[in-house]
DNA sequence: TAAATAAATGACAACGTCGACATTTTTTCT
DNA sequence: AGAAAAAATGTCGACGTTGTCATTTATTTA
């Protein structure tokens, strides 16, 4: 067998030969006429008899002839594609829905996706820029994995540039789209307060994330408003260590919480995500406790395989990532026709998602 | 207001004005050399002078000069970009992995990337053919979401072509990248036996779903050379309706398993993934049975999110797709570099992972 | 020091496509 | 039928880069 694999078809179909090119040029020979009708036909330009057109045709499919976009391209200076640039959010189940909204939108409007990681270093993210230069793209969509604040690794961006889920507080010219996780904040306390609870604990991200600020801060005025007391003993991170490093403690501090006698425990528990609530409810069984009638429990970003798959069914806030990537990608095309964008940050409204937590 | 958006300036430094584009040429003039020295120097090809190299390097940051790859790839006729096309693979939790295995080794490889979507039809996928043979892509990583059975929809296809996560049985001849589905449901089995569980339930995935069929083939074979009794009736799907739409009853499967007395029930459940697992746990739960010392929890794909966050963690098996899509970013650069393939089909071990629920 | 060799640089064409403009063919109108 | 207008098709060059080969400049050798 050794001595066989020299033979070309020792792998059979898997050795692809790349066949010598087929030109517009080749095309126009085979077809009897100029290589410039030949690019009418393909670009679908009106004055083409159809007799031609129809040669033409029949050539291109003879031939295999695929028109070369670099070519293109060059004439145009412009790529008809948009890039993607993120930390490191193609790796996280939230990416997911935001790379499918950003597609989504780009393909309705014919251009081509480009998906890029800086891996969260200033090199990488400079090579990336480079790369998207190099490319011609049209523009850039800046993805972060968190809702976070952040600093372009080369300012000013050398392509139009909308940020998503992501915010440049010395940038404020920068267009962005953001969850609006106060508003997120806001309904999930607003609604358990409207279920009558009074005792409300919370275990929040980690306090650093933007999110948690947000969402923190919603709490407390959403229960005020309502004339609900807080308990700032309540008021629990369930991740510790740094920004990107964090552990989990939430099954700990939900232990403790449940562990007090039934008429000092909270009736409801606000968590920072949905990860944090699957260790809540994780909790509650552990101390016998039930979900949601001896205490509520209520999330945050629906990952859906938490939320549908833990019983009960989580009732959560919705992280409207598709709309993110999808609202962002309209704004960028905006842009790029030259349209004037009036908002430069839009916050996309976070929905409660009832179910049966809470 | 409205009247001064008129101002190219109204927006700050988020208009974008597409300078007009710096050419070798305009650089070459610049430092007073030819385009061709510019080239050289760019290329950092060898006989430069290092002080004309100071002077063109000199103009290139004055001018912000950036290559222009379409017009290099107008020459060689080579992307230097690899695709990846996708089902859907792009918006679930696993694919996060894929494509960052399949990132990671590309980018070493100075590979750019291209990700689409061909959003599961024919019409789609014959699109992304088009649009990659277009961009003269060097080659395509074929993924799908489910390891399973495909057809391309261009046979055979016009690019050197991977497939990853799953295979083409009548085209056996096109490379691909496969989990060992067997090995991993051998492996879980085996040491649930190993442990001494004689009374063993299994929730499969989806029954059509090749994973399930080998995962489900290797649970038998593990358990007989055990010496373990098979009890049929406790082999049960955790999922209802066709592939792509089922809906999830393992909670209500698992509920009634445990729901028999505690000489008849199963000591045991191994599940078809981590998903099903989180509802056996669940279900345990409500039914106060505790995990895993009443029952042993097995689950599969280690989708973190769940198996780290559910108490008590979960003993799954892991399925490795950031090595999946680092090996068949590695097969196909071999491919591209004209190296002879031996192995056809790589299928890439599963380790079982064990935490704390069996 | 002149010739021979090596190193550095330059001139020019070509890649595939399409825009500007020129030319030919067809259709319409009187 | 003949002229004018409209439609169809063609010619040519430019886009930015690099390969080929030619030319200039620096270095070594006899």
């Amino acid at each position: 067998m050794a001595d066989g694999l020299s033979d070309k078809r020792a792998f059979g179909s898997t050795i692809w030969e790349r066949p010598d090119l087929v030109s517009i040029k080749d095309v126009a020979a085979y077809a009897g006429v100029s290589d410039k009708t030949v690019s009418r036909v393909v670009n679908r330009e009106a004055s083409v008899k159809a007799a031609t057109r129809e040669k033409v045709e029949d050539a291109i499919k003879e031939l295999g002839y695929v028109p070369n976009q670099a070519a293109r391209l060059m004439r145009s200076n412009r790529s008809g594609v948009v890039g993607i640039m993120t930390d490191v959010v193609a790796r996280t189940a939230n990416s997911v829905e935001l790379i499918g909204g950003i597609q989504d939108r780009l393909s309705e409007a014919g251009k081509g996706v480009l998906i890029a990681n800086t891996g969260g270093t200033e090199d990488g993210e400079q090579a990336v820029w480079r790369t998207f230069q190099e490319h011609r793209l049209d523009g850039v969509l800046y993805a972060t994995m968190f809702h976070q604040h952040v600093t372009l690794a080369v300012e000013p961006p050398p392509l139009p540039t909308v940020l998503v889920n992501c915010s440049a507080p010395d940038k404020p010219d920068l267009p962005s789209v953001v969850p609006d996780d106060f508003e997120g904040g806001y309904v999930a306390a607003r609604y358990l307060a409207q279920e009558g609870h009074k005792r409300i604990a919370y275990i929040t991200l980690n306090p650093q994330i933007v999110a948690a600020k947000l969402r923190g801060a919603a709490f407390q005025q959403a229960l005020e408003e309502a004339g609900v007391p807080i308990n700032g003993d309540w008021i629990l991170a369930g991740y510790e260590g740094p920004v990107g490093a964090e552990t989990m403690r939430a099954f700990r501090v939900a232990s403790e919480l449940l562990a007090l006698p039934d008429d000092e425990r909270p009736t409801a528990i606000m968590c920072g995500n949905d990860e944090i609530a699957l260790q809540v409810i994780s909790a509650a069984h552990a101390a016998r406790v039930t979900v949601p009638d001896d205490v509520a429990v209520v999330g945050f970003d629906d990952f859906k395989m938490i939320s549908t798959n833990v019983v009960p069914n989580l009732t959560t806030v919705g992280l409207p990532y598709y709309d993110i990537g999808k609202r962002a990608a309209d704004k960028l095309l905006r842009l790029l026709a030259g349209e004037t964008i009036e908002i430069r940050s839009d916050k996309m409204a976070c929905p409660l998602v009832v179910r049966d937590s809470a």
